[in-house]
DNA sequence: TGTACATCAGTGAACGCGCGTTCACTGATGTAC
DNA sequence: TGTACATCAGTGAACGCGCGTTCACTGATGTAC
């Protein structure tokens, strides 16, 4: 008997895996929210949630930090591919600030739960999680200074200083995203006051970026 | 028998007391270092840590919670001192933007465990934990707006606008802070690297703030 | 200075609970014929 | 299309462990006389 079966890894069609493994993410999301953060969960808490058993668990991760950085993953790569989108509209002009400013906003409250994992995690999270997060903060950094060296007036601005300031842009975007998530959906006033004041700082950053000179 | 003890609350005068108050904070402040938070310490693990019964706690704290808000106090005890301290010297001038950032850093190595409390608790912690955090910052943020009306380029400066520049600079200190608490203490390189970086997006910010006209 | 006493910091046993992980299992699902 | 079979997602009992909290206690310490 020469069955042989493939053993792709990826071959498995039980379309209880996926479902399983999905419920398992959006219990650990939505914990996370209700929890102060996720080591604070346990596996049979987030097994209890997703409607299994604790030992169906180890189907789809080995441990609690396999899904944590499987949790990372999925946060950015819905961010980059926003990140693509913009750039894909083209760089950015100084009018464009407001309403890119708007539109991340609108974004960060759609994806509520990743970011708000994502601030928790970022510096109490396992050492393997903070590192992933660090990581693709450090990616995202690049990236748009690579966008920057593309504007005109920073043409002449070395490459250290182009890092300085978009590493300056994204600490300032993750204080905003960190303020946003931290007033209630409904409080549109406040947001609208965040919104305001995260524009100012960006026009203030581009201002100085404007008058610096590389030495 | 009217002996009638003075019930004074603070009239406690065991020597004990302060003792093992003290052991418990530095249990906590050791253990969040090398545990990933202070959610994922237990009660038990810090009284062990202290070298006391697990019940000994209950005479200090009335549970973990309480502790953690006397950490965030004790944390920021000391910040507001060297502020003041700063203060006192002066409002710094531009050239002295670079020593103010060394002078920063090497505070914050001096008290490395009660900055990586603040970080890690910042927003993963309890809710009243991440409340009391949240409003020392902001206590700070205001702070620095009033320190800066007193600089003269800044005279006509708005109220607002003021606390849009202090908290871009908070925002971006408090980066730079869980920077330095990411790289071991002995690579002098890489910190200077920080501080060189540091020091160049504070004198961007003050390019662009003195170029800033509030409408 | 010495003694008797009150205070209360720290002890140690005990409790019930939720935890992560093991194991042998059941039965739903896809596939070969 | 129908059937027989292999796979493996999910089950349920069991384990030993560290947890927070209770309680009655012991004995070190400061204080009144």
């Amino acid at each position: 008997m020469d069955r042989k079966v493939e053993q792709t890894g990826d071959t498995r069609r039980d379309p209880r895996r996926g479902r399983t493994r999905r419920a398992l993410l959006d219990a650990a999301l939505e914990l996370v929210e209700k929890k102060d953060n996720f080591t604070a969960l346990s596996l049979r808490l987030v097994a209890r949630k997703a409607g299994v058993v604790p030992t169906a668990f180890y189907r789809h991760f080995p441990d609690m930090d396999a899904l944590g950085l499987a949790l990372v993953d999925e946060s950015f790569r819905t961010l980059r591919q926003l990140m693509r989108d913009v750039r894909a509209a083209g760089v950015p002009q100084k009018q464009a600030i407001n309403s890119s400013v708007q539109t991340y906003i609108r974004y960060v409250r759609t994806n509520t739960r990743h970011f708000q994992f994502v601030a928790k995690e970022r510096f109490s999270g396992s050492q393997s999680i903070r590192n992933a997060i660090r990581q693709e903060i450090r990616l995202f950094t690049s990236e748009l200074a690579t966008d920057l060296s593309r504007i005109p007036l920073l043409a002449k601005t070395s490459a250290e200083d182009l890092q300085m300031m978009s590493s300056l842009m994204v600490n300032n975007m993750t204080s905003l995203t960190e303020q946003v998530l931290d007033i209630p959906a409904e409080d549109v006033a406040e947001e609208m006051f965040l919104a305001r004041m995260a524009e100012k700082q960006l026009r203030l950053i581009f201002l100085g970026a404007a008058s610096w000179r590389s030495k």
